[in-house]
DNA sequence: CTGGCAAAATTTGTATGCAATCTAAGCATA
DNA sequence: TATGCTTAGATTGCATACAAATTTTGCCAG
């Protein structure tokens, strides 16, 4: 899907200036980032109401752009157009995330069938490289930065497929979940349980082994969701 | 995901008139409906530019609301916004809808296991009426109608599953993939295959043959795919 | 005090105005 | 004739103005 709005298009030259003038950006795209970025960092809580003026004020701009944003957003399922009382971020219910986890877990087991079809020599290396980053990370207990990691490589891999529609699909689900800052209750035990589902990710990737790889990655993505709603507070059910 | 500008969320009542007032709707998201009406039927055909004048003159509006519609449309992905050159209804290109029938099958066969699981008996009736329906239109040899029927099939089993936010994904690449509108070179045999196909998936269903039907649909959606990709005259590879 | 109504203030939705950019048309030149 | 520059026209992007709806405030009755 033609994201074009808030995606860079444009390859990086290495040359020195082959155009003169920049890549013309539109204000409503800038704005869609921020708010974007605002909202999945959870600095605007699921819920809360979006002001128009005061989001102008704080970005800077007129309401046209800020408007044209939250329609944009709106169809991405980050915020919630509610007549005549404008916007409010998403809420985030038990329901929802088990959804999207449930949607997540096909896309995955599918991005794992296809990486080991498809994926480049050079895509396995990088994820490989991704892995042990992460390993870094868990070993000096570094949550945050484990997490990055972890998200680095489920992306890495996805993208590997070379299925673009798949790889806009997985993000946007994945920007929805991830607001659901589940990183709190993330215990030592599960901890390491998920690395180790890491390393046998890792290990049928390298072996390409397509029939494997999408059960590892359902049952991986099941855990993650299981901490998820227990973060939440909610029955698993 | 909260497509609220685009979705009926209002209960229809079967009382009088409890609401005195009508639901408030907003411009800008019958501008979507419509607008998404045209791109799917193909009355705008992918490449062509949207040009606000003649939208606003078409759909009796000013710029705002239409503008704010490609916005929520472009993240849709059924619009491509070029900054400083308006938008242009997305092409499609071979490549896409291969990658949209990759994911259109794992989502089929996700949903196929889900509704094996979770559909009531009444979804699997209208399920079983529906088909009927179709195999009237086949006989008949109304091949849209038939497509109409088939339509609803899916759709109703993707619904069946209970899961929204797998229900709004499948509807948003189906809206893309329609576009390449496929009914043309359908042969009297591969429609008899694809009838016989759906006599099995239905089976399954009812038979809630959790394991058999995503097999099934993946298969069937992929053969969908072979149709629609020799329409658009190129490679399978 | 509490609840409910009425008016003021805020906020949203739509239309319009203006500047910047892009498109094309026309003309000159090779 | 083909090519490139210049300029007029059209179109887009952003800001703002105005109207309709909603929310808040204040007041009064109970």
């Amino acid at each position: 899907m033609a994201y074009n709005m808030t995606q860079d298009t444009q390859p990086i030259s290495a040359n020195a200036a082959p155009q003169p003038a920049a890549e013309p950006r539109l204000l409503a795209a800038e704005v869609v980032e921020r708010l974007r970025d605002l909202i999945v960092q959870g600095e605007l809580a699921p819920g809360v109401k979006l002001n128009e003026r005061v989001l102008c004020e704080r970005l800077r701009t007129s309401r046209t752009p800020v408007r044209e944003a939250i329609k944009y957003l709106a169809s991405e399922g980050l915020v919630e157009l509610l007549p005549n009382r404008g916007a409010i971020v998403t809420p985030i219910t038990a329901a929802t995330v088990r959804e999207m986890f449930v949607l997540l877990s096909a896309l995955e087991a599918l991005a794992g069938e296809l990486a080991c079809a498809n994926a480049s020599d050079t895509d396995i290396a990088e994820i490989r490289a991704l892995h042990y980053q992460m390993l870094v990370h868990h070993a000096r207990g570094e949550l945050a930065q484990y997490f990055r990691y972890n998200q680095e490589i489920h992306l890495h891999l996805v993208e590997s497929t070379g299925n673009a529609t798949l790889t806009n699909t997985y993000r946007g689900l994945n920007a929805h979940v991830r607001r659901a800052r589940y990183m709190a209750n993330f215990s030592r035990e599960r901890w390491d349980h998920a690395v180790e589902e890491h390393e046998k990710i890792l290990d049928a990737l390298v072996r390409r082994d397509g029939v494997l790889l999408p059960v590892l990655l359902r049952s991986h993505l099941n855990n993650k969701m299981l901490v998820v709603l227990e973060e939440l507070g909610q029955q698993t059910g």
